[in-house]
DNA sequence: CTGAAAGCGCTTACAG
DNA sequence: CTGAAAGCGCTTACAG
């Protein structure tokens, strides 16, 4: 399994250089080093300039940890996700990270798997290794929020992109009702009328709020509301794409388009009615959800809304920050990101 | 751009238990306590008992920073890559925190988007945050690795993916060579003769031992190398594939197949065969590497080179652990993780 | 303008 | 079996 090579041990170098260091090399004591560091008002710039320098050359660095240790606050921040290797969330850490560094915050990241038991242990590890604040993007099968209602009364609490209504704290989200609305408007517009939806079983807050935006663009259009065009899975993936799609094809009367609440079943929805010759998008159009990279890798291009990850990231951070620094109050509001649709094969007659 | 709903503001529940609220609720000194705590063979199992059920109650956490702060030790993971929203990166993350969790240690992810600088500043910052050790794959672009050799010598550092032979730690790679070699290798089996490779302008120690594969491959079949073949680009994306597939094919003989290091670029010539009508295996196949999600959604689905992420990830976990607890050695030895070749429709006749 | 001292929450060698 | 005290590296109110 392993290949090794070339092992070399050296001994590793030990001197980490502290305020004491400096004051005993300058003899001076370690508060007016500690406040020349911090070009605190009382230090003479004499004072100042032989430290700082003195400290450079030295090559110093402040222990943050002991930095963090005094004050109480450690300067880092939380964030739990379902899952990592997923194009959106990854481009929202991307965000939540640039946005952290800019306001001088460190974060952990971790993962949820979609587990909410494990996103429970997560929530606690967090609290107990005491970071700042948490940004929490809840797991699909989240039920019992007690836990995290008990959690935010204690830690600044911004919940990102999958929220829960029972939860009061910061929501971050983008406007997922209205972004659906116009994307299934704009298949009735092409001239479909007949339009199936595929979504979760569990009732998912992004689901939900997706297929009431389905109903409400049906119901502005007076297209009827058929059950059989409403489809639902319990994970929302490809492969249940490729399922459901034989499903929607056998159906009694087929439909003439299909919105998939996620890209990846919709891209799913594409393979199998590919393989089975079905026109796209003249017999059934397909439309996504996230304009995942895959939306453009698949013939013909997916239709889809596209979710700003990174501002939804950065957001989330802003917000936090907002709340750290506002120690002993939780806020509770929602902040909703703009999203747009991405027209493409999948939907549009060429 | 934002809408705000309901906003709510309540005080925060603000009360630490630590070790002294216990021990003088409970009438004993805080070594004690800390001790019952820690299960310590001196403190009696009546005392035991006493104190954890006591904490239990009052829903005690230690303090993890103060714990660290004492022990100088954070057990925390500092790890670097280049791009997080990259599905290959995004795995070797999941790896490296799943494996992070299992030995008690916190990651904070950061991103030094394939610049150099950026990198050798979150290096910086990591090491002055007090991070126990440093997981470390590089940019594409690193040149001068005199501060991070400088890094290994203080501090844990261990390499993954994106190395370079030039810094004594441990590193953590594939097979790259033997990977591009059989995959090569495999292309010839097929009877293909004339094979192009697209590689990165910048001498990346993963692009060179490609190469390598490649050559090798081509020499040991007796087959000639070809110049006009040897392509490269800065950018190995979608987009570059898509441009360099037009100069393959304007080339005065054409190859008949073409290798490209990454998927996304292989996906971006592919993409500009099937546009020029282009037979693909047929006329030119085309061979990948990373077995990214995408190679799957493009049609001819991509043959590629699998590259196990998790457990590059995991891996390299174990081995930054495993030189944290060792202290004052540096550890210079290579891991290569097996990879192996997928065979799929873009390289194989049906 | 500078220093001595206390303290953040914990662990542990030392004493009893 | 339990406790008092020191100390991890820093900051800051207090004193001079």
């Amino acid at each position: 399994m392993y290949f090794y090579e070339n092992v070399i041990v050296i001994m590793r170098k030990k001197t980490t250089i502290t305020l004491k260091h400096l004051a005993e090399d300058l003899n001076l004591s370690v508060s007016t080093v500690s406040r020349a560091l911090n070009n605190h008002q009382d230090i003479s710039a004499d004072t100042k300039e032989l430290v700082c320098s003195y400290a450079k050359k030295m090559n110093y660095f402040p222990n943050l940890f002991a930095k963090g240790f005094r004050s109480q606050k450690t300067h880092i921040i939380g964030l739990i996700v379902p899952q990592i290797s997923n194009y959106f969330t990854s481009t929202v850490i991307e965000g939540v990270l640039q946005e952290a560094e800019e306001k001088g915050y460190r974060v952990i990241v971790s993962e949820s798997k979609n587990c909410p038991d494990k996103q429970e242990e997560l929530i606690q590890m967090m609290r107990q290794f005491g970071v700042d604040g948490l940004l929490l993007s809840l797991t699909r099968k989240t039920k019992n929020v007690q836990n995290i209602i008990a959690a935010a009364e204690r830690i600044p609490l911004v919940l990102l992109d999958k929220v829960s209504n029972k939860i009061p704290c910061t929501h971050i989200i983008i406007n997922e009702e209205q972004a659906a609305f116009e994307a299934v408007e704009h298949l009735i517009h092409t001239g479909k009328k007949n339009i199936a939806i595929i979504k979760e079983t569990e009732k998912s807050f992004n689901s939900e709020m997706r297929y009431r935006g389905y109903l409400k663009a049906l119901k502005k259009h007076n297209l009827p509301i058929d059950e059989q065009y409403i489809l639902s899975t319990e994970d929302i993936s490809l492969q249940h794409g490729q399922r459901l799609a034989y499903q929607i094809l056998s159906l009694q009367k087929r439909p003439d388009a299909v919105f998939t609440i996620t890209d990846d079943c919709a891209i799913g929805v594409i393979k199998t009615f590919k393989k089975l010759q079905i026109k796209i998008p003249d017999d059934i159009a397909v439309l996504g959800f996230s304009n995942s990279l895959n939306s453009t890798i698949i013939s013909p291009k997916l239709t889809t809304v596209d979710q700003p990850g990174q501002k939804i990231g950065a957001t989330s951070v802003k917000y936090l920050v907002e709340e750290i620094n506002n120690e002993n109050q939780v806020i509770s509001k929602t902040v909703e990101i703009k999203t747009h649709l991405v027209v493409r094969e999948s939907t549009l007659k060429l």
